[in-house]
DNA sequence: CGCCGATCGATTTTT
DNA sequence: TCGATCGGCG
């Protein structure tokens, strides 16, 4: 039924024939991309058969382990590149994927068609089968906008209150839905009653038939369908289980239930058939449970695939010993997790620790910063390209900006409102719909009165009875109208030439270049037109991205290609070009690394957000702790955090307090800065307004860590200008418990380093608690480990267990209540 | 149809 | 506080 393009040729034999042959030319040297890789990299990318789940830390070099996997799988002989399945998220990701295995065997991946996002993926497979799940081949994909104007129709058919029931919300309870895997029939009762007195259910049912009706599908259905199609049709699925001889996944961690479905039906196969899936992520950067991402399908890989090889990725090519010590000191206060350690062979002693600032306000934040920025600047050379500035929320980001426009300071914010989603690239592609998809009706609704027309609701509602009516699209509606009575003549007039316009653009589009075509489009339709006339600030911005647009569909070979592009990427790469500090929100920087990281609004609320707090409970809070490690782990060689005692919410000053996370770093690997500030450090106005900052120093003393550089700060100098409130001394104080006596600190509460293990050893009453990097324990002990198997030993977290396997400095403990787990040998104490 | 004032709400975001 | 969005009015 489906014509694979390669259907008629032998796939290889997963071992021996070619594979053999392959193997026996090269002879027993390894091939070179294996060279450099360490011997769990090397494994992960041996281990070709059989389920394989890759556990990969920050910085761990997953994405070389993705490709390099690939490469082998290639150079083997054991696939043909269309014979294996790659998933990613993001385009980006799937680009990146590209271009390095593209690099790797030498530009052959054209032949790689099924590398791609899980939506890009799933159109494909669509577009195959599109019938039996009830549309046609040709089908439209909606974006957001379209979306909400479909339920809003719904709603108000359904007589409901659309102020009351918005459809944005009623799109993200669907989306919501979809992420679920979930179809009308199946979605809680709970929930179907959550919208719109119970009609919840309904109203989804009825949202689904207009998509057929439309023959349309929004991003959830590009999941939901193949799902659909798999099950109700096990050839077709078989079909898949033959040509997809491998199957990897990036970013496994972030999978939705619709996505893990998905997964497992395509490599779950007969039982004579190996599954060779390989699955990689990292459970302590899963962030994006809020959008249904399900950490557990990580955590349950191995129940799914019976005999999964699970390799762990810890050694970190990226970050130095300090930033590693920080990251995974935090991380261990998650206990939703499998547990790794992150490591590093490259401790250099010039390493900077990771700093801790204080402001007053998130404007001396700002200031602060961009000073900081022009001092690495000019004072160290660097670039700023390899700066970034990391926020939990987006309104973090203005004051920044701000600053930066003041000093002159070259940014660039990452993630903002994108390309595609700009109200006039919308436009003109609702045009361009228009004309290639006649059918396109709510393409053809966003831009019959765009320009202005004169086309009102009462005409559109006419038009709409009518389609409806006949059940025919409404542009071929608008065309019958035209030549009747039924309107009146200004109206009938200009739709009347509307319709004809569309209809000559499509004649055009098989003769003229598309780009022209669009150009002649936006033209004649006076679109242009409409921006050249406003007088707005925007609108030459809007010009020039109406001239984007068409510059960018150049590398398209027609106007549908770019579209089917459009609909799914919805992103146009940056220009990188120019040097300047990135801004972004911690869940974008995801995957990226930059030599000096500064992350900023360390308070309570803020980060953790309070949101998630109230909503997520305990799993909340983890998830804001892996986001806080995402962070520190993308910086290479600096982090620097910042919290201040004032922030403005909602146009309220609120005095803050630091966030809990700042408690979790370990000390050997932190240094709380002097308020560094534009105001000459301490003293004079500096410290006057520490003085009057009774929210911060009240805040200050409540938590441990505040607490703790206070006790240090006692010991160290007390010059006391306002009352030894722990800030007032002079330059940087380095807190350094446990580390080597460092005897700044003054007080005789240090401990060598490594048996002060963390926080539980002495955390007895006034005292501060010791907190030791594990990492400098992880780096630098290669000795045997203090516990043998079947020592009983205690941990803070599990209570207590017995020794179970010793492996180097990481223990499998089998705790009495707890059950199994791999914990540090510095967490845990002889009983 | 278009403009203006009231009202609401305010993490994170990909496809 | 600020901004987007919606309903009412001219």
């Amino acid at each position: 039924m489906t014509d694979f393009d390669e259907s008629g040729r032998a796939a290889p034999a997963a071992t021996g024939g070619i594979a053999a042959r392959a193997m026996a030319a090269r002879g027993t040297r390894s091939p070179d991309y294996l060279a450099g890789l360490n011997p769990e990299q090397r494994a992960a990318v041996e281990t070709t058969e059989g389920p394989v789940l890759v556990l990969a830390g920050a910085g761990t070099g997953k994405t070389r382990v993705l490709t390099t996997r690939i490469a082998h799988i290639l150079n083997l002989g054991l696939a043909f590149p269309s014979q294996i399945l790659a998933v990613t998220f993001t385009n980006k990701a799937a680009r990146e994927m590209k271009n390095r295995v593209g690099l790797l065997v030498g530009g052959a991946v054209e032949g790689m068609p099924w590398l791609g996002t899980f939506h890009s993926i799933g159109v494909k497979i669509l577009r195959r089968h599109a019938e039996l799940v009830g549309l046609k081949s040709n089908f439209t994909i909606l974006d957001t906008d379209d979306q909400i104007r479909l339920i809003k129709q719904l709603i108000q058919a359904e007589n409901l209150d659309d102020k009351r029931w918005p459809a944005r919300t009623f799109a993200n309870m669907m989306d919501g839905w979809k992420n679920k895997g979930l179809t009308p029939k199946d979605i809680p009762e709970g929930d179907a009653r959550a919208f719109a007195n119970g009609k919840g259910r309904e109203l989804y049912a009825a949202y689904q038939a207009r998509l057929m009706a439309l023959n349309a599908c929004d991003f959830g259905d590009l999941l939901m369908h193949p799902i659909a199609l798999f099950r109700a049709h096990p050839d077709v699925l078989a079909e898949y289980h033959r040509r997809f001889k491998y199957i990897l996944v990036d970013e496994y961690q972030d999978t939705n239930v619709a996505q893990y479905l998905w997964l497992r039906l395509l490599a779950q196969r007969p039982k004579d058939v190996p599954q060779n899936v390989c699955c990689v992520g990292d459970d302590d950067q899963s962030i994006y449970g809020w959008r249904g991402a399900e950490v557990d399908n990580i955590l349950r890989f191995d129940k799914d695939f019976q005999g999964a090889t699970v390799i762990r990725l810890e050694r970190n090519y990226r970050s130095t010993a300090h930033i590693l010590g920080a990251a995974s000191h935090l991380i261990a206060h998650n206990e939703d997790r499998l547990g790794k350690t992150l490591f590093t062979d490259a401790a250099d002693p010039e390493d900077p620790k990771v700093e801790v600032n204080a402001g007053w306000d998130s404007e001396e934040e700002a200031r602060a910063i961009g000073e900081a920025i022009e001092d690495l600047q000019r004072r160290e050379n660097h670039n700023l390209n390899d700066m970034a500035i990391l926020v939990r929320a987006s309104f973090q980001m203005r004051e920044f900006e701000d600053r930066f426009v003041t000093m002159g300071l070259n940014y660039r914010v990452i993630g903002g409102p994108r390309f595609y989603e700009r109200m006039e690239v919308r436009d003109a592609l609702a045009y361009f719909r228009c004309v290639c998809q006649p059918a396109d009706d709510l393409a053809f609704e966003r831009i019959v009165n765009t320009p202005k027309r004169g086309l009102g609701d009462a005409t559109i509602r006419l038009i709409h009875d009518y389609a409806r009516a006949r059940a025919i699209p409404l542009i071929a509606a608008a065309g019958e109208m035209a030549e009747t009575e039924e309107l009146k003549p200004k109206p009938r007039a200009t739709l009347r030439r509307v319709v004809s316009d569309f209809r000559r653009w499509s004649e055009l589009l098989a003769t003229v270049k598309h780009t022209e075509l669009a150009e002649q489009i936006l033209e004649e339709s006076g679109y242009t037109e409409m921006w050249q006339n406003d007088r707005s600030a925007e609108a030459p911005g809007r010009l020039e991205n109406l001239k984007e647009l068409v510059r960018s569909m150049e590398q398209y070979e027609s106007l549908p290609t770019f579209l089917e592009h459009v609909a799914l990427v919805m992103d146009t790469e940056q220009n990188a070009e120019m040097d300047a500090v990135s801004i972004m929100t911690l869940h974008s920087a995801k995957g990226l690394e930059f030599e000096t990281v500064f992350l900023p609004g360390w308070e309570e609320g803020l980060f953790p957000h309070q949101r998630s707090l109230d909503e997520g409970g305990r799993s909340g809070l983890e998830e804001e702790r892996r986001l806080a490690y995402v962070g520190l782990t993308r910086g290479k060689r600096r982090v620097k955090i910042w919290f201040v005692s004032n922030r403005r919410i909602h146009g309220l000053w609120q005095s803050t307090i630091p966030s809990r996370f700042l408690d979790e770093l370990p000390e050997a690997h932190v240094e709380v800065m002097e308020a560094n500030t534009s105001y000459g450090g301490y003293g004079g106005y500096g410290a006057s307004r520490w003085d009057g900052a009774s929210a911060f120093k009240e805040a200050a003393y409540t938590t441990p860590g505040w607490r703790r550089a206070q006790a240090a700060n006692a010991g160290f100098t007390n010059t006391g200008k306002s009352g030894g409130d722990g800030w007032s001394g002079g330059r940087t104080r380095e807190i350094n418990y446990g580390e080597g006596g460092n005897a700044r600190a003054g007080r005789g509460h240090n401990q060598p380093p490594r048996q002060g293990f963390g926080l539980h050893s002495s955390a007895s009453k006034g005292g501060p608690r010791e907190i030791e990097g594990e990492l400098v324990a992880k780096s630098v002990v290669t000795e045997a480990s203090r516990f043998a198997e079947g020592d009983r030993v205690f941990h803070l977290k599990f209570g207590n267990g017995t020794v179970a396997n010793v492996e180097g400095n990481k223990l499998t403990v089998d705790f009495d209540k707890a059950g199994q787990k791999r914990v540090l040998e510095g967490f845990v104490e002889a009983v």
